[in-house]
DNA sequence: AGCACGCCGACT
DNA sequence: GTCGGCGTGCTC
């Protein structure tokens, strides 16, 4: 901070919407700064802040002091605050957990309770003095102690409060307050130099003198190098040390999150297509705020002009942020990425542990990386200076998270572009239709690429009606003829075939023969899925799971009829149809595990695998060059969704995966077999006409008033306890209605749908309830929805009916 | 989040 | 009457 000032600002991590005023010590004046974190007593615990700045000199009084702080350098730029107070404002989520939810993990002080067992305690547990349950903690913390929060989990059942103040009362246990270390440092390793000056003159013992030899070989050597050399090295250091003859110091390393290295390629010569893209981006390269929308087929080269643009941003010492949909999509593209711009490009993303994450983030808080490839919370990197942020796949929804802190990565990148005055190129084969509603509006500018850069067609694509097959019985069903036919062709050819169901397990609708009871999730209101390889039922939404051999929890018997399809099933129908062929699947059960997909992807591009069967994981930007047929098994299901956007869902999954055919120098050829091949997602899709289908779809939302031409916000609601939840929400729709009543704008212009019990009605053993408001005024909905948090005790969070609330909502079940 | 405070029913 | 249950409000 530039002048000294007694008093800052800071954001504390919980949820708590306000900020709060610190004093600073004296001696710590000089080092405060925004973007460092603070250790604050906040009521009667200590917990971690981050400093925003200077505070307005205001008349709170009772201001306490900061009591430490915890950085030597910021974690971020302080021009990054009006970024993260613009996030919490438009999803009206607490301050200082946007910017948690930004930081790499695990670095945060919070003071937490323990519970410790009493030496009175551990003589009422030997003479069994205390009740069954008191016994029971009491054994559990005999042997160690533990974490307040954590009891209730490690002893698997509800632990009230108080009872943990009666038995703290009576002397059998007490709390002590502890701060918990971070889990995440930065890594040192030890390192030895001689020191030329004091080299000795007579000559040592073997191993000594080689370790001196080395280390002046080198200038520095890490021990651990050191070691390969002289494997009894770390025996002689200390007393080399002592003799004044090397000097032993840690240093900083990075974890590498790099598997292996790549070799550099030039830049190819672009078409007259990319070329004309990439002039006219930057002709407005630091030029200030611009959005493109760059719409480019697959297979025409989206990639090779971002890598165009972002070297002529790194030209006028710009940063370039790139965001990608998935976690898979972030190594591809990385590659092609350091292949061309070397060490200084840095990833960031959940795949990493929490150390290469944090080291990934040093380097570039560093300014040493000038390029950040990621996924979505990679829109947080800590940089300075960003002349491009690209978004590619934008339409994805993945963007989109879920959890906790409700934003869209795409949406917000668009933000932080604004600004930081920098240029937001969103990409994508199958545009969103509110991307392509903004280039209609002139929010956005229009870019595209017309022709796949090996000027192959698009794929032919030819649809097989399943209704004139609804008798079939069998594999015929859902391997029509067709299909297998154009199976046969393919592998005959020695080319490749890609199967797509957007379903994966083996059975979704596992049926009681006996009783017609679906087999379903303990905790969930959803049917279990068969995953015959795992041998059991799993619920895709909480995880339960069930041996496949358990009896209908109905009535008993043991004959479940296997009901409904997923990848599973067609990956052993299809190993059965053709016994030759090389048959690999590609769901979220096989690419689990770190590596897997990499390893899959090998087997692919080598030709060890003949035919790929895949959900939507396939359709995701992926290259696949020697795929010539794509056999879609099922179209029609994401259309019956219950949420406005099945059909542009649908749609774009469609020409995402017809995109997958062809990419080499073949051509390729799409089946497409589904129940409505007259609904206008699925024939535009066949003909490969984004703008029919954009045309209907978009008066669909006119007249209904969907997005874009309206915003809505969505409170989801949800507790363990049926009734309470049921009257919390109706009281929270009474709440919403008068607050309409109140106010003539909101009369007009503010739409209030529900309270409705969730499609989805209950999850992981919690009932869930929605209310969406939907206004033509996004300024409107949202003082909306404040006044009732901020006005009308709307409580989000401390009541055991939760609220939560998300802006922009796309999963609504 | 977590802790204090305050308001209600069931018990020595 | 009090103990302990839970709903509400506040933390610089």
């Amino acid at each position: 901070m530039t002048d000294k000032t007694p008093y800052i600002e800071v954001a504390v991590t919980l949820p708590v919407f306000n900020t709060y005023t610190y004093a600073v010590p004296e001696p710590m004046q000089e080092i405060i700064a925004p973007g460092k974190r603070v250790l604050v007593p906040f009521g009667k615990r200590k917990i971690t802040g981050y400093v925003l700045g200077n505070a307005k000199n205001s008349d709170i009084t009772g201001i306490k002091e900061i009591i430490e702080i915890l950085d030597e350098i910021p974690l971020f730029p302080s021009s990054m605050i009006p970024f993260f107070k613009w996030l919490s404002d438009y999803y009206i989520h607490p301050l200082g957990e946007v910017i948690k939810e930004a930081l790499p993990g695990g670095i945060n002080l919070n003071e937490c309770i323990s519970v410790h067992i009493t030496e009175c305690g551990a003589q009422w547990l030997d003479q069994n003095k205390a009740t069954t349950l008191e016994n029971e903690i009491l054994c559990f913390l005999s042997s160690d102690a533990c974490r307040l929060t954590d009891l209730s989990k490690k002893l698997c059942r509800e632990i009230p409060g108080s009872m943990i103040s009666r038995m703290e009362r009576n002397g059998l246990i007490c709390r002590k307050r502890e701060i918990q270390k971070p889990v995440t440092r930065q890594k040192t390793e030890r390192y030895v130099a001689c020191l030329p000056s004091r080299m000795p003159d007579i000559t040592l013992s073997g191993p000594k003198q080689k370790i001196l030899e080395s280390a002046s070989e080198y200038g520095k050597i890490s021990v651990a190098e050191l070691k390969k050399i002289v494997p009894t090295a770390a025996s002689h250091i200390r007393k080399l040390e002592e003799d004044g003859l090397i000097s032993v110091f840690d240093e900083p390393v990075y974890r590498d999150p790099f598997g292996e290295s790549v070799s550099p390629d030039h830049p190819p010569k672009l078409t007259l297509d990319q070329q004309h893209v990439v002039s006219n981006v930057v002709k407005n390269l630091g030029n200030g705020f611009e959005t493109f929308l760059l719409a480019g087929v697959t297979g025409s080269g989206k990639t090779e002009v971002y890598m165009h643009i972002a070297a002529e941003a790194i030209q006028k010492n710009l940063s370039v942020l790139v965001l990608v949909p998935e976690i898979a999509l972030v190594s591809e593209i990385e590659r092609r990425f350091r292949a061309r711009f070397g060490e200084c490009v840095a990833v960031l993303h959940s795949g990493l542990s929490a150390g290469e994450r944090l080291d990934q983030w040093i380097r570039i808080s560093n300014r040493q990386c000038p390029v950040v490839i990621g996924a979505r919370s990679a829109l947080f990197a800590p940089l300075t200076d960003i002349g491009l942020i690209v978004v590619d796949e934008e339409h994805d929804t993945s963007y989109k998270q879920e959890s906790r802190f409700r934003y869209n990565a795409r949406d917000m990148a668009i933000i932080r572009a604004r600004l930081e005055g920098a240029i937001a190129l969103l990409g994508s084969a199958t545009p969103s239709i509110q991307s392509v509603h903004n280039i209609t509006n002139k929010k956005f500018n229009e870019l595209s690429l017309q022709n796949r850069v090996f000027l192959q067609d698009m794929p032919d694509i030819h649809v097989v009606d399943l209704r004139k097959h609804k008798d079939f019985r069998g594999t015929r069903r859902f391997i029509t003829v067709d299909l297998h036919k154009a199976i046969t062709e393919t592998l005959d050819r020695k080319e490749q075939v890609l199967l797509f169901l957007n379903r994966r397990g083996f059975a979704s609708y596992p049926v009681c023969a006996a009783c017609g009871e679906a087999i379903k999730c303990r905790y969930c209101d959803i049917t279990l899925t068969l995953h015959q390889k795992a041998g059991a039922y799993k619920c895709h939404l909480c995880g339960y799971s069930l041996p496949s051999t358990a009896a209908c929890g109905n009535c008993g018997s043991t004959s479940i009829k296997r009901l409904g399809m997923g990848t599973e099933k067609i990956e052993s129908t299809v190993k059965g149809l053709f016994p030759e062929a090389r048959v690999a699947r590609m769901d979220r059960d096989t690419v689990s595990q770190k590596g897997s997909l990499v390893k899959l992807l090998k087997g692919l591009r080598n030709h060890e695998i003949d035919i790929l069967i895949g959900t939507q994981m396939v359709a995701k930007g992926h290259d696949f060059p020697n795929i010539t047929l794509v056999g879609i098994i099922c179209a029609d299901l994401s259309l019956s969704f219950p949420d406005f956007r099945a059909g542009e869902l649908t749609f774009q999954v469609l020409a995402q995966v017809a995109g997958r055919a062809g990419r080499g120098s073949r051509p390729g050829r799409v089946i497409l077999q589904t129940y409505n091949p007259d609904h206008f997602s699925i024939s535009a899709a066949t003909e490969h006409d984004f703008m029919k289908f954009y045309n209907q779809e978009i008066a669909f939302r006119k007249a209904f008033k969907y997005p874009p031409f309206s915003r809505i916000i969505q409170l989801k609601i949800s507790g363990r306890d049926r009734e309470k939840t049921r009257d919390q929400t109706a009281e929270i729709g009474r709440m919403c209605d008068r607050l309409k009543k109140e106010n003539t704008d909101f009369q007009q212009w503010i739409d209030i749908l529900g309270p409705i019990e969730a499609p989805l009605s209950k999850v992981a053993n919690r009932y869930r309830w929605q209310v969406l408001v939907k206004s033509e005024s996004v300024d409107l909905l949202h003082r909306f929805v404040r006044s009732l948090i901020f006005e009308n005790g709307l409580h989000l969070s401390g009541s055991p009916v939760k609220v939560a609330v998300d802006v922009d909502p796309f999963f609504m079940m």
